[in-house]
DNA sequence: TAAAACCTTTGGGTAACCCATAGGTCAAGC
DNA sequence: GCTTGACCTATGGGTTACCCAAAGGTTTTA
């Protein structure tokens, strides 16, 4: 089949079936013909591998590496287990993070109601965003300064 | 004040300056001896408001926009408000993804204690993925195919 | 005065694609 | 037999918020 038959097949556009080529994730044979790139049904179940690689949060170049361990005859199931257990506490970090940002927001609208919107003075520039704590780990030095 | 200084106060790196200079949410002077780039003390308040601006998900093009309306002597908050409350739910959506990624994770490593990892056979690359759902949005043509 | 530290601009890299362009191929209908 | 439309190809540029290297000028310091 060609690439927009997997494509479909896979529910992922043919442009994504051709980066995954490019990136070496698959291996399509050529039509000597016109050139065009053939792909077999153990294609189609390579890339719903790589879908669900890329729904666990592996990156394009591991799910590479991956497969080719395995097409060399290595299981690459060790590799996934220690990628998994290494990625988990960055997603949970990423998930505290975004969690504080939305309470950051939340609190800032919520700041908004009693907040006057006047025009700028040239000391403030929205007061929405400056009465907020200042990034954590900036102004060290500041404080060196202006002691 | 010269480009390093200003990072310091400011606890970002001088690359992280330039940048924000490049993207006009800076206008610093230039010295007229040496092309140097000169900063005064609205700029580091200006690179304070870029900063929590930043922590509350503004992107740069968003904060170059909220800094031209304060320039020009218009206040800024009304579009401050609005941005927050459309970006709120997308962070929301985006947290829900991330706790949905972590608890896969999860479970795989937990279903990776009963599971052999025998070297793939060519049906199976590692069972550890290819045992999980299929991403949602997937397959609908597939189904089409093979009825 | 020479080295260290800093400044400049330019251009390339990151992740995972998306999109536009220009041009070749193919199946179908008229 | 030819046009139309759908498909294919490769190339190159865009996205985000920076980081980094190179090459070369400047300032500070020992």
């Amino acid at each position: 089949m060609k690439v927009s038959e997997l494509a479909r097949l896979a529910g992922v556009t043919a442009e994504t079936v051709r980066h995954y080529t490019r990136e070496g994730l698959l291996h399509p044979e050529r039509d000597p013909e016109n050139g065009y790139q053939l792909f077999g049904q153990t294609d189609l179940e390579r890339l719903r591998f790589i879908q669900r690689a890329r729904t666990l949060g592996f990156g394009v170049a591991e799910i590479r590496d991956i497969l080719a361990h395995a097409d060399h005859g290595d299981s690459p199931c060790p590799m996934v287990r220690d990628l998994l257990a290494s990625r988990l506490p960055e997603i949970r970090a990423r998930i505290q993070e975004l969690e504080a940002l939305a309470l950051r927001m939340e609190q800032a609208l919520d700041a908004w109601a009693e907040m006057p919107d006047g025009t700028p003075d040239g000391h403030s520039l929205c007061r929405l965003i400056e009465s907020f704590p200042e990034p954590l780990n900036a102004d060290h030095e500041a404080d060196k300064e202006t002691r």
